[in-house]
DNA sequence: CAAAAATTTTGATCCTTGTCAACGACAAGG
DNA sequence: CCTTGTCGTTGACAAGGATCAAAATTTTTG
């Protein structure tokens, strides 16, 4: 019934500009006001909310975004703070999560490259974001930002299509943890995993897992012993490979199976 | 590790015209086509996302909605369907589940008068809606409504911020669902019910449970029997008194303790 | 490179919750 | 009125996963 509350506390840094902020056009590397941005080298272009955009929203976005870099474990922002800033995650992973009063912990979701944090445009955070590896995120401010889509339905359009998506995950993830089995979990969460990245990279075997075993434990309503557990079960029996930093999967049809919505 | 599958199967009305439609303004009982819609007699219109429109987003609202019922047990929508319909609950309260293959169940919400049907807008249902109750919807065609918010950028605004609001929720649930004991999770369910009450009617310690024990169990993740032991011991520790369709918070403090964010 | 810290794994044991079974209350329907 | 079905409750028992403890492994840091 616990969950670690005592992690190494790194400072936040999203909204209080102690992140390095670095222009991706001009690579100056301390000024505090950082460069513009430049979509037509954005890496997340075709996935992230900006796919749908015409040049001259991109042109509105560019005036009011900037690209800030965070080391890995840094803190990005902080639930119950003020929301700052809303932004996409152009590279790295972050761990989104919600901590008890007790210090017991649920992990809500990872971010991966392209995918919009602030998407609920709230005041305050409802949630941390921890970066899992370094993480470079394309920032606005929150307030401009939700005033500009109120000016470009076709922004908006894409918000509203991105919530939309979040809140089916955030259905699809209740059944995992309301009514699966620990195996049925880890199976869920290796897949879903490798579903993740085949949008970004291409189909593959290799899942990486920037996250440890314990925030795989907090995001799927088990202890660090069971998903350890039950990963070197899957090892055992073929299922997967454990390698360093990742796993590989030999036996997908079975890990569908045991998926399956 | 079961759930039942086996519901008294009602037929799917919500999109095939089954369900007995009859306008506001003229209660003529039988005729497919039901009458226009009256959004200036509508008791939900303070809650729903209809709250922010001018004279003129009604009127177009109006042109393309129109009333219909549903009987208690119903089925209003259901999972894996194309979703013709999207619309607003005006009165009753419906379920909201996912069926996984082998029969186990996980309600993903229950939507209450106010509340949005098909926020997703997706072309498929991801989840089946029962009505728990008799209940009331305000409804659109999905393609149409889909369109017009296109057109009326405060609609969308409206329908994004729901979706926000519906994805804040979800995350709640999932720290419910993955972090918290059996006797915390029906403690944040009758807290989250008599908040929920409170928006529509003021607020009271005497809160209508529409749902089986069974539907909360497999709202929590929980079985039936562990939702009746559970609340046979708060009422016992007189937390809290069952009565005929409902409970009566008598500990409000404990139980919001227990709950807990 | 060695020491310290963090993470992962494994084992033993416990306990919360699930499973199975049965009963009573109540409502619907013949 | 009796039957049938649904729902809620209770009890006995089992088990999946948690907890506690510690070793093995990897990563970080001085």
């Amino acid at each position: 019934m616990e969950s670690l509350a005592e992690k190494t506390m790194t400072d936040t840094v999203f909204g209080r500009m102690e992140a390095s902020v670095r222009s991706l056009s001009c690579a100056s590397q301390k000024p505090p006001q950082g460069g513009a941005l430049d979509c037509a080298d954005c890496d997340v272009r075709g996935q992230s909310i900006c796919q749908a955009l015409d040049p001259d929203e991109f042109e509105a976005l560019e005036k009011i975004g900037r690209t800030v870099s965070f080391p890995s474990k840094a803190t990005v922002f902080e639930q119950g703070r003020d929301a700052v800033h809303v932004g996409n995650l152009t590279s790295g992973a972050l761990r989104l999560s919600k901590l008890l009063p007790d210090g017991r912990r649920q992990v809500v979701g990872f971010a991966m490259p392209g995918d919009f944090l602030g998407l609920a445009l709230a005041k305050t955070h409802m949630f941390t974001a921890d970066a899992l590896t370094p993480a470079k995120i394309c920032q606005f401010s929150r307030v401009g930002f939700s005033e500009l889509i109120d000016e470009k339905p076709r922004l908006m359009r894409a918000l509203l299509e991105a919530a939309s998506h979040e809140l089916t995950l955030a259905q699809d993830q209740m059944v995992v943890l309301g009514r699966r089995t620990a195996e049925e979990k880890i199976a869920a969460f290796l897949i879903g995993m490798r579903n993740r990245y085949a949008r970004i990279h291409g189909a593959s075997v290799h899942v990486p897992l920037p996250m440890t075993r314990l925030d795989i434990g907090d995001y799927l309503g088990l202890t660090v012993e069971t998903v350890s557990r039950m990963m070197t079960r899957m090892a055992r029996e073929k299922t997967i490979v454990i390698v360093p930093d990742g796993v590989r999967l030999l036996d997908v049809a079975r890990l569908e199976r045991l998926a399956e919505v």
